[in-house]
DNA sequence: AGACGCGCATTAAACTGTGACATAGCTGGA
DNA sequence: TCCAGCTATGTCACAGTTTAATGCGCGTCT
């Protein structure tokens, strides 16, 4: 059974930026299943087309690029409402993979349709470019990171960016918030080793600035942890949900 | 006196996907004016937003993003062709400055205009989609680089992907291709000390990789240079002017 | 024309944050 | 029950940073 757009549990979340009822319409529409993935099934691959495109309606996985001598690069994370695939939607292939960390649920697009979007729905295909701009920043972010941080801010930053993501997509619970992932895979994110970034999180652990354990993440104040990634204090930017 | 689209020197190089007639004359008319910027310049500056974007005829330049500290990342390198203030247009503000390390030649377009580029001209705006997930796509290479890359990969990788793009820019002469930086510039770039970059760079020109000095860059034998960034050989990837 | 000063490139020496290696304990799935 | 994978910790090595100094070239001033 589909989610109707109608329906959408993620539209309400501060996230996103609203939609009104014709953009809900053609979504609808365009969307042309609901389909599930189990964790660690790779949606999309680095090099290769892909007939789909995805929304993520839930569960959390990660972007990642390889080098030809193994070592992996985790360009970022993915939650609720990440939009997968725009990279072959234009290109024509994908210039990174996408794995499911968790059981995830994914409305999906058809590729061929893409262009339906650009000729009838201009304010969508703005959305789009807005999308892709919103990944590009990021990515700015997350190299002036791992370029000018050192270890202790690099994680600082990524969980402060992490925590701020799943509360604004309405995720956080009693034990914090969600994160399914491995210190591999963060290590891998931020350019460091595990053994170093394990001790790390320890400082952050023994700082009181964030404790990750069992799958889930606390961050008792928000204001420590931005200060030891040299950011300002605030919220995630609302963005387009397609 | 400025450059009619229909006489645009950077439309036949290789470095560029071809135009139709119908874009050539809705580009004509979507340039609002050909301005000079001397060297120095700031062009547009991160946190703020622009009135204007603009496409690089002529001139180089980079991007770049600050920490509160006053240490600076270089996200990318501007050759002509580029095209400049995306982000401002679709987000509100820019997420990193541009300044012109050259003097620099911009075919400059407004803002206030970039609406009807999605409402008439759909071809278009798939392009404009097209030069973001381009420069996500760098931005992740670069991540990639950053993270998982030693100081002699990540200058043999630079270099090849400077020089690359400047010979696919027609760029190339008998010194090699202008590379107008300063040392500073590339290490801010990598994510490496000063001192640090001026020693690889010296291996480097031991190894016979690659040689720059007086402003020029000179690659006696890309594939060796290939093999020391931990990349396959190959041109630059042709994509869309605007 | 000559002097001066600033910015950039280059090099040496000392220091350190991080990587590499090894080991132990815990947990969940087969 | 067993084992692979993950988390955690200790120790040592080193790639890269920091500090300091020198030389060169170019632009400015006299």
């Amino acid at each position: 059974m589909t989610t109707a757009c109608t329906d959408c549990p993620l539209r309400c979340q501060p996230m996103f930026q609203p939609m009104n009822a014709e953009e809900i319409t053609f979504m609808q529409a365009f969307k042309s299943a609901e389909v599930e993935v189990p964790a660690g099934q790779v949606l999309l691959w680095e090099g290769q087309p892909s007939p789909w495109l995805f929304t993520v309606l839930r569960g959390q996985g990660l972007r990642s690029k390889m080098l030809p001598d193994g070592d992996r690069q985790v360009v970022n994370f993915v939650f609720p409402g990440d939009f997968l695939g725009l990279q072959s939607g234009v290109m024509g292939e994908m210039k990174h993979s996408v794995e499911a960390t968790t059981d995830m649920t994914l409305c999906r697009f058809a590729r061929a349709d893409l262009w339906r979007v650009f000729r009838d729905q201009p304010a969508r295909a703005f959305d789009l470019t807005y999308l892709a701009a919103t990944e590009e920043h990021f990515l700015g972010e997350a190299l002036l990171t791992l370029g000018q941080r050192d270890a202790t801010s690099r994680l600082a930053w990524a969980l402060l960016r992490l925590w701020r993501r799943a509360v604004a997509t309405g995720m956080q619970g009693p034990r914090g918030v969600p994160l399914p992932w491995r210190q591999r895979d963060l290590a891998d994110a931020l350019g460091l080793s595990l053994v170093h970034t394990n001790k790390t999180l320890a400082r952050l652990r023994i700082l009181g600035a964030a404790h990750w354990s069992g799958g889930y993440l606390a961050v008792p104040d928000p204001a420590v942890l931005a200060e030891l990634a040299q950011e300002e204090d605030g919220a995630a930017t609302p963005r387009p949900l397609f």
